[in-house]
DNA sequence: AACCAAATATGATTTAAATCATGTTTTAAA
DNA sequence: TTTAAAACATGATTTAAATCATATTTGGTT
């Protein structure tokens, strides 16, 4: 569904959004951890979450990344596999045809539509705010 | 969402059923010409359909493939995918947790699942005989 | 100003998917 | 019984994604 580096970005970013709801910054070192993932390839994909202004970084001593409290319910999911994965998903022929068309369509056109339109308001309509609130509860979980 | 393994195993089993349909069995080459596929690539992913029975091979002079035109109405995409992809794309993580669980879920797990429920429904309802349909009827396409 | 902890930038390596190549077996027809 | 056209089997290569490694910049602290 999503590459992985998407999937990486999503749950960094969501912890990272669930330690700023207490003003709580954090390092590269930290999230590789909680969200289990590899350091250094969890670092470019912070920078590329950070270019897309998705989340901030600060460098030097005591630095680390944040999400502005306010922010956090306007940043949707879909800025965030958008930034990462581009718009293939939302776009792409379920076949792999080069380009889905309503002119041109695959045999599965309208019934692969409905699924990825599905998903994307999903992921239009879900903000980080609600997905940190899950990992701080401790319903959710961003590892194994 | 899928490989592209199965993307082209799809498309050459609706091929191949649209042509059974006319009572028309089919080599590799027209296959993956019509399907716009690697040709020696596309003769691996044959094999597993064959493997799996949801298409039937016939060696030698005058060979090719086919699929029994009473069959094709039992034979649902999911069959297909599951064959060459796994059920991964039912089961799995959204967010690439080793395995989405009620009980150990991710933040994102109700709201994904409910997509991929979507999905999987859609492949368990969709048999080859429609898919054929539009291809024969000209309405849908294959390649490009 | 010197130092250190952090992010940033860039390139190399590994791994898995996709693709290519070549040889083997089967079977109808000549 | 030879031949040729087909599927089948297997391994090599290429490509792209994922991962690793290393050097650079930035900014607070001493
Ligand atoms: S053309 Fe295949 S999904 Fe639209
Ligand atoms: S745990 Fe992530 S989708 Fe179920």
């Amino acid at each position: 569904m999503f590459s992985k580096t998407c999937e990486y970005g999503i749950r960094a970013t969501i912890f990272i959004a669930s330690q700023s709801y207490q003003d709580n910054r954090v390092g590269l070192k930290d999230i590789a951890e909680k969200i289990d993932s590899p350091e250094a390839f969890t670092a470019k994909i912070l920078q590329i979450l950070s270019k897309s202004n998705i989340i901030h970084s600060i460098k030097g001593v005591g630095g680390g990344f944040e999400i502005p409290k306010e922010k956090m319910s306007q940043i949707k999911l879909i800025q965030i596999v958008a930034a990462i994965d581009g718009d293939r998903v939302f776009t792409g022929c379920g076949l792999g045809l080069s380009h889905c068309s309503e002119t041109h369509p695959c045999p599965v056109h309208d019934r692969f539509k409905e699924i990825r339109n599905n998903l994307a308001n999903m992921l239009e309509n879900t903000n980080l705010e609600e997905l940190a609130m899950g990992i701080k509860s401790g319903d959710t979980f961003l590892r194994y």
